[in-house]
DNA sequence: TAGATTGTTAATCGATTAACAATC
DNA sequence: TAGATTGTTAATCGATTAACAATC
């Protein structure tokens, strides 16, 4: 009856709160840039919640989520908390993918190469990326073992490059285009839809000048 | 003591859900494909669900924020739907921005023109808009009357061009760039950031790696 | 009619926030 | 020491899910 609680050796895969996870990288900009202009020692979760319009108490949940340890009075060690964000969320070795945004690679994220269908734009360059015939794809994938492929293709092939993705061995597939792909359970799907967020924008947008109006 | 409760004439301002408000594109595009792929009159909650694999529940609460009326046993008119959900996110007249990802006029988002310091790239295209000087940027809004800027540069000009923007008239901004910036109270910031959906996505490539490598 | 589906009200679940004890 | 700040446990709040009645 023991629950197979095995604590002891290895720690149990918590699961982290996805608003969590996307705060944390905030935080670690953040940190670079108060240790790097202002070379500060200690930084307290008042602070850092004040400067980004975030509760301490959730700033402290947060850290703490990333095993971070703090000092009573003092605060947290701004190196140290650096260090263990880049240890937690993996970015010490980084990851290959397929072309993207560019600033990504401090991230993690090393962008190998850009595709395309389209023969006018092989061979030119993007972000100081080549451009390669889709055809190309299977062959660096598996050559290169990249792990995260980029998808930024109209709905149209979404579902048809996802595949050559897929058969070429990919793990993971970030997904700007606006429909829904299947890709078997091991592979993962992180959608990316632009779209959404503008809407909760325009919307807010919407509601703020309608506001104007009728204060008017 | 009628605690203003004159819910007569002017509807009350229900606040929406923000993940509701993310869901509500993704219905539209899969709606829209069915409405012209297939032709389809009628289509169910339980349809919709499991095509983009939502709940029912939550596609039926969703589309009821949206106004959407259905027919118990036949389902939602999938060509009002469509139009009910582009009223609601207010689609029917574009709102004018500056420069961002193609395909979204669409979503109601006319991209006028795009703006760069490097005069390397003032005169030159990207995504068929002409790049203009950031100088041109204050007279371009006021002239066009844009509501919504999108700031893609690097975190270190962040605050400078969205100040820019703000004494330009810019009601909203689309923030891509990584760090947090300050607006008047009037102006409506919405961050994107590419790098917190990284890390949910990288996260889970790794936790899934991991266990790979535990189950051999 | 019978049954699928909507619309509505209640229960659950998880993230956020609050309260407070521990500590340097 | 006194007080600010962390760490932890409890309360709140809101979104998701469930249950069920209404209806075509």
């Amino acid at each position: 009856m023991e629950e197979n609680d095995q604590k002891g050796t290895e720690e149990r895969i918590r699961p982290i709160p996805e608003p969590t996870l996307r705060r944390l990288p905030v935080y670690y900009q953040y940190l670079k840039r108060k240790h790097e202009e202002k070379g500060l020692d200690y930084i307290s979760c008042t602070r850092i919640g004040s400067d980004l319009n975030v509760l301490p108490i959730q700033v402290r949940k947060d850290l703490q989520c990333a095993d971070a340890v703090g000092k009573p009075k003092l605060g947290y060690n701004v190196k140290e908390l650096i260090g263990t964000i880049e240890t937690f969320l993996g970015w010490n070795n980084t990851t290959e993918a397929l072309l993207g945004y560019q600033g990504f690679r401090e991230y993690g994220l090393d962008i190998i190469a850009a595709f395309d269908i389209d023969e006018k734009k092989v061979g030119t360059k993007v972000a100081g990326r080549s451009i390669f015939h889709v055809s190309k794809l299977p062959d660096m994938i598996r050559r290169m073992s990249v792990k995260i492929g980029v998808l930024t293709v109209p709905a149209a092939h979404a579902q048809e490059q996802a595949d050559t993705m897929v058969k070429a061995g990919i793990r993971a597939i970030w997904n700007f285009s606006p429909v829904k792909i299947s890709v078997p359970p091991q592979v993962i799907v992180q959608h990316e839809n632009l779209a959404s967020s503008l809407v909760v924008l325009s919307k807010k947008l919407t509601l703020a000048l309608q506001a104007g109006v009728s204060e008017r």
